[in-house]
DNA sequence: CGTTATTTTGATTTCTTTCAATCGGTGTGG
DNA sequence: CCACACCGATTGAAAGAAATCAAAATAACG
């Protein structure tokens, strides 16, 4: 299911020569690697990825959730190079952008430039939450969390079917995210299951019991971030 | 101690405009208040402060300690209100910036504008490790990396004296950045100046081992992120 | 259908938290 | 100068949460 993404009648010609091509990505793709350097920034058409980084020691923390209509590699675009990886979970469609031409933009267009600005800062926004969780919630407001989070994200761009949607991870992903350990991830999704709240399998994540969900999560009652505009 | 801000000659005149003025903030004051809208951005000149978001159940999560260079309230520049709240530990003199000028600057200079996405990736990177830290760590990696990234960052600064930089903050402050309860915090600090590698009271950090504390929290060799150019 | 990857369970160990006090400074008023 | 209140740091003991270990059950796949 694709996003359409509103571009301004006016900044269309611009935009167009900025975007470099389309891309198709199969899932396990590395659409960036931790440390090394980029040329592209990406906006995701459609598909799913994860954003993780490794440690020494071999762990890894996811640092989030691809989705379309998301943009992938801003930091690798100001930065000069990422400081996570990002994978392909699911076959991906991309749109390619031109880090070169990057400063071209915020010279000719302060409004794209100030949409990219934005988008960092809810980047920001998104990360502290995780990191509230991750570090204050216990196991069960944790899932419960991210499971009420996923589905809402899914809605804000149009890929929830009534009260569910697709979540093509696997268990270990949502453990890796959010700090917990393989086993006790999945025993606390089946607590979640019983508690009639939410069941996730095959892929699909089914909603039984959004309010509660969100009760138990702890969730911030926060109006909807505004959409990204690239 | 001040940090002199790297202001480019050409872009005096303007920021001078942008600038509104400076001002004093006293140790407990909120200078952004989590959801609250708020008119100005901030410089950090001299001072200490914490970014943190509360959750419904009372507890804390420390986001991230404020040193003198740093920006603060980027997120309510762009998106309108703060998502976490930002507080004075010590008394702190800050250079208050107008939000309402911000997309001025946008269009007048898209050199300064690049620079503030700049900072919002630098943030996300910051982010990103601190999130790394606490979902995948266990307690004395997770001291021995905070202290080490505490101290390496005040050098950065030109706030480290040897090897000592001061740490205005309560235990409680890094236990609740870590997401562990300040007794455990307290008993790992412990175990941490036992094996000789960092001790920390009076408000001073005295690194004895910064090789040894770098291993312990599997502290990323990392080049120095580029100052800040605002 | 055999092989591999993911999910699920149970038992056990390790790490953290919680609870309950004590200790040490600091500031105040007498 | 001392009694008293207060706050942060520190400890010990016990309870609780989550990780690790080991293995079985399922699902996915060529």
């Amino acid at each position: 299911m694709d996003v359409f993404l509103p571009f301004a009648e006016d900044d269309l010609r611009f935009m167009q020569s900025f975007k470099t091509g389309e891309m198709q990505a199969e899932p396990g793709t590395q659409l960036f690697i931790e440390g090394a350097k980029s040329a592209h920034l990406f906006t995701v058409l459609s598909g799913m990825g994860v954003r993780y980084k490794t440690l020494e020691n071999g762990r890894r923390q996811v640092i989030g959730f691809v989705l379309p209509g998301d943009l992938v590699g801003l930091q690798a675009g100001v930065m000069g190079e990422m400081r996570h990886s990002v994978e392909a979970t699911t076959a991906m469609r991309l749109c390619v952008f031109n880090r070169s031409r990057l400063f071209e933009l915020y010279q000719n267009q302060p409004d794209r430039a100030f949409d990219l600005t934005f988008l960092a800062a809810v980047e920001e926004h998104f990360l502290g939450d995780a990191l509230t969780t991750v570090g204050q919630r216990g196991a069960i407001e944790k899932i419960a969390w991210s499971l009420h989070r996923f589905y809402t994200r899914s809605q804000a761009v149009g890929l929830a079917k009534g009260l569910r949607c697709p979540l093509p991870y696997r268990q270990q992903d949502l453990a890796d995210a959010l700090g917990l350990s393989l086993v006790h991830t999945n025993k606390t999704l089946r607590r979640l299951k019983d508690l009639g709240l939410a069941e996730w399998s095959n892929n699909v994540l089914q909603i039984n019991d959004l309010e509660g969900l969100a009760e138990l999560g702890l969730v911030e009652i926060t109006e909807a971030v505004p959409r990204p505009l690239i």
